[in-house]
DNA sequence: GATGAATGAGATTTCATTCAT
DNA sequence: AATGAATGAAATCTCATTCAT
């Protein structure tokens, strides 16, 4: 007979809670927010539903729960890449390289919540809707300052810097969200030298080629 | 002698058909395909459940053909400014702009079918998602071989045709989604202009600075 | 142009009248009265809706209809064959042969109206029910009649004429329905030979074997 | 140590479908099935509709249950009589008047499960009508078989083994029936020696009164 | 903490019948 | 007389959530 210390009692809650989580991602990323009842979690987690709702109040909880971790992880993802941008003008296909590079590779490590972020998140309800609209802004909003900085530099050649940072961005999900629905499981870094070899001369930012053969 | 002309009653037939569907768009633009239920068709177009059951099988199938008749709407547009594309080198600026004006136009002119096209139509059903991926690569040919084509006049410098495509096309969408969920009714055509020379340029193609002034 | 009479136009009624009840017959038949839609009965008649009510109050009042007629003509059938028995003692087996074949001869004259009248109307409606219920009993009551009379000769051997009756009806009855419900349309009349003799069996008849051989 | 024992919730659950299936039988035989809505069983057992539908996957399925387990508990007392004859011939008639009487018995017992089995069971669908005429035809097979064997044995005098068993059944099922049908609630067992006396004679078996005296 | 039986609001759909033309 | 579009009550069933054990 073992007395368990609370925090043992508090690190088995947390791995639940945690295993909870990961198969509610795989489902709905599987099956999309509606067409997952909370009966095929709970099947698939090997739970029951007490348990669910012991953890989480509701099914759209557990979606935004795994919707901000996905954001929250893209967003520090891009902000560790805008941090090593320095002022240098010679600097900047090399940073924009990396940023690219960097989104990339976060989305084709957790395909699930990729999925989830970029195409399973639509339709759930208004206020949802909201926030999602929110998060994106956010993040065009990074590329949009990056842009105009450059822009006062003359580093790029763009008209209008939030409108380049909707189409930056905006071209960057496209190509994830048509990799998702791919049948075979094509490496997606394949397409990361087309992606910025488009996105850097759209940007008209001179790049050195070389940069462009070492990626990943 | 018949009671009544079958002309004016299958007018009437039409109308109401035209009623419904064009009710249902505006239902379904407003709050997305699963918080839209059938019962919010009926009220919004004044109609009771047997008429919407008399001129439909059912919810999916009203929603398909308000998809059906968006995603033609838009192909012809594309064929349209694709017919008149020349294989005039000098002309090539000005046919992508053109391509570019006539599809803005066509998602402005019917916002909420756009709507429904771009972001309603997600999650419905995995069939649906199917026939929703296959119109999208569908489109993204289109592109894809006039870039082909393109490219081996050099007259536009990119890696890859196929990732141009969906890149050139995700960032078309990517504006019309971001503008979609604006609350102010921005025009979307002050977008034309940034985004044409953000894909002209993407493109490598050498444009003249007056056709941007000059559309719409 | 031509000027009908009133008479002539009465007889078109008539026919169409007819017509929705033969179709209707058919249908029900086929399918049963809850599985038969009214859609089912109009199409399968090149009617509308329209007439189908002009015609007929409800989808009940045709069958009901359809009913009566065959009970009314079965009655009809007994009726004759009762009224041809004499009360003389050695024509008695003959008689009941006679009884027993014109049934089966009228079942099997029109074995949708058997369907029917024998399997089609359970189940309609508690007061249809009922109905069914008295006619069946009517029926009985003919043989329970000629039973007490034979009986009183002691031309029969039996110990209650009204179980009798019922057992007598019940075994032409289920007889007729496993016919019907046979695939392979057998000759309902390859069974009147041991169904005869089974019931006068029973009855305690003698009779001729001679008079087996000639019946149909 | 669990929280409950699981023993215990079986045991409740058992009761409470057993609960729902009996409450079922009612209504489906006060009711027929078309006439019987879920919501009528609901109503009569107190139980909600998520109840209804954790224990049974829909109302036909309900129906299935409580009509499989008449027919089986039929086909029992069937067997058990059928096990109980013996080859000496001078027992036929005792054990026909067993196999009689059981089944009288049986349906006695429980007049609801025979309405159903009897009556309510026609017209469902055209699967439930091919299981249910299959079923009839195996319970008549059980009779077939006896009276083919007692034709060798010259035991009995009938033209037709499978018409006879037709018949035989047929005869106690138009008694069963006609009995449920009155108001007031006669013994059944009442009609037995009648019955028996008829398809006895029928069958042209050799039997002592005596036996009949005895029955029930 | 865990379980899963129980709940019931609410969604979709059917189909007999009506009624304007 | 005929048509068939229109109606809407009513039926079945789903599934997120609750709660007694």
């Amino acid at each position: 007979m073992s007395y368990r210390t609370p925090k043992a009692i508090q690190e088995k809650k947390d791995a639940k809670r945690r295993h909870i989580l990961d198969t509610a991602a795989k489902v709905f990323a599987k099956r999309g927010y509606y067409n997952t009842k909370v009966r095929d979690i709970l099947e698939e987690a090997g739970i029951s539903t007490g348990s669910f709702y012991f953890y989480f109040n509701n099914k759209e909880e557990v979606f935004e729960i795994l919707y901000d971790e996905m954001i929250n992880a893209y967003v520090s993802v891009l902000q560790e890449a805008v941090a090593t941008m320095t002022d240098n003008a010679e600097h900047i296909g090399k940073s924009l390289i990396k940023a690219i590079t960097l989104s990339l590779r976060a989305f084709q490590k957790n395909k699930e919540l990729a999925r989830i972020m970029l195409i399973g998140s639509v339709g759930i309800s208004p206020q949802f809707e909201k926030k999602r609209t929110a998060d994106y802004q956010k993040i065009s909003l990074v590329f949009e300052e990056i842009f105009r900085k450059l822009l006062q530099k003359k580093a790029i050649r763009i008209p209008d810097p939030k409108v380049a940072a909707i189409l930056f961005t905006g071209s960057i999900y496209s190509l994830i969200t048509n990799w998702l629905q791919e049948d075979d499981s094509v490496e997606l870094v394949k397409y990361t030298k087309p992606l910025i070899a488009y996105n850097l001369q759209a940007l008209g930012v001179q790049y050195d080629d070389l940069d462009l053969e070492n990626i990943y």
